[in-house]
DNA sequence: ACCACCTATAGATATTTATCTATATTTAAT
DNA sequence: ATTAAATATAGATAAATATCTATAGGTGGT
């Protein structure tokens, strides 16, 4: 059996042929000439090296070989069955992988987008990566997932970024500090105090520093702690005071204050990255249609703000 | 996913890249150069309209449809390999059907045969038809079986014959019949008594009404039997004489006696008949081939007679 | 023996395909 | 920024393929 002069085409022929006992019968059904159809029979024949047929009472029998390929024509066409229907089931994003890299504030926050996700789409193989600032920005560049979160994303050429949430600051101290309680805080009264602060690369460093620097303020007395939890514990303990996503807080703030300084809104946003340049899964398409259309469901009202459809993720065309 | 313009080449160099992970790799592996590749892996992906490929690290890994149309493909061509092995197996002569038809009388003799074949060929199924002679020469003339056993060949145009075992005719009478015990016996002093015979068509009543006429006798007073078996019955219960195949009467020859005819010899031969512009199974002629070396081992030797060289059924070319 | 229906063969043609060489573009590493 | 390696594209060609029409050859039934 020489494989490489037969097609899918020809099996096809071949399977009308065993399936109507007949070359002229075939012809009509696939819309051939009688003449072709005999011809696709001879050269299958050949690359058999095999009689596939025989003639008996005006119909074509399927030899012994001809019925074992005849079958194994059913297992093969079978696979490909098979093979169309997880196309389809991957175009409807119902399947597949989808990875998503996100900085580590939002871990507070995409689980709950992605666990109701994750719930109804059984089949989709979720890929979370956290980390820094600087290693999901490192991981764009080379284009290893699908989906990114960031706070201030990337202005690179073929990023497209699309906020979906806000990311309010806040300035939190110990429920025994001294500014705690205060109303009407500044800017300044907070900076005079031991300030906790993340590595450099952070988005909420970046965004604090560049008001300070702004506003001509320095920070007299700080501290570089390594994540936001350590930050959270740190002022908890009475180490200092900080600024922090809210979201990072949660609901219990123990022995946490949230300072009422009136003369700063350090607000961001949290974005949905993609690149452009790139296939990105279906998966992570219909996990971006999950998220644009559930927004309002699974995250605070309050802070929503849906502007996915940026990303142009419509329905796939199958 | 369009079959139409996928070809199992294009599969073969598909797997072929996923394996090595490289266009270039697979060019040099499959003795093609690079952009033949190239192409041929643009071409599956227009068929398969999704990508099937990213580039991560130098190196091409297979996307989730890349990864499924790849363990496709492994089934499919484990499919084709299994139809290789039916395939050996069947041109080996180890599988598939081989049919014989017979005369009537041939089923004393056959088993002998085609019994310890089955036991060594377990995979091969064996299609045996019984009848009597215009029966099998009408099976014979559609082509419905692979081997006849004729004890007279027909002398069609395409009919190929060998013998294999002498058939000799011996007349009976009952034990207590005037004849019997008589030596020197001539046909003329048998063929006054009643006489047993098959009906019109058989190869004995053919034979011996030819060998009558030749020597101008006649039959007194004969009687139609429809089986070797009613008339070896009806001598043995006293009814008349009669002339058999001397395979029929078997061992038991209870109340039968054989008569010493001695001015005739009736012997014919059983003949292996094969129709010369029909595809015979490898089942069948691996039957023969069988059937051609252990002959003197399954039938009693001194009636053997080997002519199945006649058929030429060599060993297959594979 | 003839007719109807099937299958096979011959001859022709347009399309598709596999494949090459040469060159451009992209990607990764120095 | 330069280079080396990989991949993609363009252009060309010979071979293979699918398909047709016309015709010949078989087979089974009346």
């Amino acid at each position: 059996m020489d494989l490489r002069h037969v097609s899918f085409r020809l099996l096809e022929v071949f399977m009308s042929v065993v399936k109507s006992g007949s070359i002229s019968e075939t012809a009509r059904r696939l819309h051939l000439t009688q003449p072709t159809v005999s011809l696709q029979i001879k050269r299958l024949q050949e690359a058999v090296a095999e009689p596939l047929f025989y003639t008996y009472q005006q119909r074509l029998h399927p030899t012994d070989a001809g019925l074992r390929l005849f079958q194994t024509c059913q297992q093969v066409f079978g696979h490909f069955e098979d093979y169309q229907g997880y196309l389809e089931e991957l175009r409807g994003g119902e399947r597949g992988h989808c990875r998503i890299a996100m900085v580590n504030t939002a871990q507070y926050i995409l689980p709950k987008l992605y666990g109701p996700f994750s719930a109804t789409h059984p089949n989709v193989e979720m890929h979370v990566e956290v980390g820094n600032r600087e290693h999901v920005l490192s991981r764009f560049e080379r284009g290893e997932d699908d989906l990114y979160v960031f706070s201030h994303p990337p202005t690179l050429e073929h990023a497209q970024a699309a906020r979906f949430l806000k990311n309010p600051l806040v300035f939190i101290a110990p429920k025994n500090h001294s500014l705690s309680h205060r109303v009407g805080l500044t800017l300044a009264d907070v900076v005079k105090h031991r300030f906790l602060l993340r590595e450099s690369g952070s988005a909420t460093r970046m965004l604090f520093e560049s008001e300070l620097q702004s506003r001509g303020l320095v920070l007299s007395n700080s501290v570089k702690m390594a994540s936001n939890e350590a930050i959270r514990e740190a002022v908890s303990a009475g180490m200092g005071v900080a600024v922090l996503s809210e979201h990072v807080l949660g609901l219990d703030q123990s022995n946490i204050a949230k300072l009422d300084v009136c003369d700063t809104n350090l607000a961001s946003h949290w974005y949905f990255v993609v690149r452009t340049d790139r296939h990105i899964s279906h998966s992570a398409k219909s996990f971006l249609r999950f998220a644009a259309s559930h927004l309002e469901r699974y995250l605070q009202s309050p802070w929503t703000e849906n502007e996915l459809h940026l990303l142009n993720v419509t329905e796939q065309q199958s």
